[in-house]
RNA sequence: GUGGCCGUAGCUCAGUUGGCAGAGCAUCGGAUUGUGGCUCCGAAGGUCGCGGGUUCGAAUCCCGUCGGUCACCCCA
């Protein structure tokens, strides 16, 4: 499914390791994330380097386009990925220790239509999932200039209010100001609303990036909401930063996000390139698409009456497969009725009964489930005639 | 990493002051020698998460441990 929609945007695929050297992901997510503070799978193997199970999706791309020269090739490069990631944390809804993601990177491009591209893939990828009700909320981090002069405003008011603010919110205003937003301590809400917002210190370039992806967003009638309190938890990110929310979740309510991240490629030991990218949680997607049920429905059952009925039945089951109708057997030794009673079971639309009436006549009787009428097929010659019977 | 709740039959759960391990649903069979749904009758199914301890006796009390779940932190 997700598959298609990569091939229509362009994207191709890539895979890489499911381990890697922790440091990268020390590098890439950063040293005081709860990421790598807390949630890594840590081993050292034999000769003693020291890896860990991926955390995430991005820094194993990043490092794949960077050891591969990949920036020497047109740009940008689009790729995606699917597969397992891990988080060392308790588990709860929407959220577990082993989890997939489908993710994309675009590298080598700071156009802001790539940005809306990116976000219209992870929404298509949503919708066509089966997610709805979902709005994706946006915001811009700024560039280096904006940091200058947003980051001393905000934490000069969280120092003024510091006895108001619970302790882990505190303990931000040094490290990392920006996510005390992500409190859900109700006194510290309080406090925040009155914090100053990026958008006023955004540089007049960051501005206009944000307004053109943005129009962009509009163009294509994608649902989204400026958001200036959305912080990301992840160190890497500049500019722009998105999250798809969905209200069916929980207390984990966001289904995929993503954002910019201008200077990781550089500090993963590549030339200055920018990127953006998303990664969306399969398990979260599952739980935000309302249960869109598979209805398996079953054209035939075939009743066995004697074993000798058993291997008759079998061949032409499988004929009948062949011809692309779904038929099950009887493999757990019931009774002619417990039979009768598992195709009603299955919601068969026919039971193919055969004993030995049948075998010796050379026929197979046809019983219509719903209608209950019974009509003898021959099939001495194959299955031809029961293929007849069961197409009307 | 922190806190709450929960681990008993396939599933959902009862289980009294410690005294033979239960119900409903599901499964299988029978009532109907080869015919489903409804009804009735019956059968099968359990290391009571695991390991210690207390006791004549533990699903029940105590300690430990593992797992699940929800929330916090954080994230998909």
């Amino acid at each position: 499914m997700a598959r298609g929609l990569f091939r229509r945007y362009g994207y191709t695929e890539v895979r890489t390791p499911i381990f890697e050297e922790a440091e990268l992901f020390v590098r890439s997510t950063g040293e005081t994330s709860d990421i790598v503070r807390k949630e890594m799978f840590f081993f050292r193997d034999k000769g003693g380097r020291e890896l860990a199970l991926r955390p995430e999706g991005t820094a194993g791309v990043v490092r794949a386009y960077v050891e591969h020269g990949m920036y020497k090739l047109a740009q940008p490069v689009k790729m995606w990925y699917f597969g397992p990631m891990f988080r060392h944390e308790r588990q709860q809804k929407g959220r577990y220790r082993q989890h997939t993601q489908i993710g994309a990177e675009v590298l080598g491009s700071d156009d802001p239509l790539v940005d809306v591209e990116v976000i219209a893939l992870l929404y298509a990828i949503h919708r066509s999932a089966g997610v709805r009700e979902e709005v994706i909320h946006l915001n811009n981090l700024g560039d280096a200039e904006t940091r200058r002069r947003y980051i001393p405003e905000l934490r000069a008011f969280l120092e003024r209010h510091r006895s108001e603010l619970d302790p882990d919110s505190v303990a931000r205003i040094g490290t990392n100001p920006l996510r005390t937003f992500d409190s859900k301590d109700p006194n510290t809400q309080a406090v925040l609303r009155e914090a100053p917002l990026i958008g006023e210190y955004l540089s007049e370039e960051a501005a206009a990036y944000l307004s053109a992806v943005r129009e962009g967003l509009e163009a294509l009638g994608i649902p989204h909401t400026l958001d200036e309190r959305l912080v990301r938890g992840l160190d890497y990110y500049t500019s722009t930063v998105f999250e798809a929310k969905s209200p069916l979740l929980g207390a984990q309510d966001t289904v995929g996000a993503g954002g910019r991240y201008n200077r990781l490629v550089e500090e993963l030991g590549g030339p200055d390139v920018p990127g953006i990218g998303f990664g969306t949680g399969v398990e979260r997607i599952l739980l935000a698409a309302r249960g869109w049920e598979p209805e398996t429905s079953l054209d035939a059952f075939f009743v066995t009456l004697s074993p000798e009925a058993r291997l008759p039945a079998l061949r032409l089951a499988e004929a009948l497969r062949a011809e692309g109708f779904a038929c099950e057997l009887d493999y757990a030794g019931r009774s002619p009725k417990g039979q009768f009673r598992q195709a009603d079971r299955l919601g068969a639309s026919y039971a193919v009964v055969l004993g030995e009436e049948e075998l010796s006549g050379g026929f197979c009787t046809v019983r219509d489930m719903r209608s209950g009428e019974e009509r003898r097929v021959p099939v001495s010659e194959g299955p031809k005639e029961l293929l007849r019977a069961l197409a009307r």
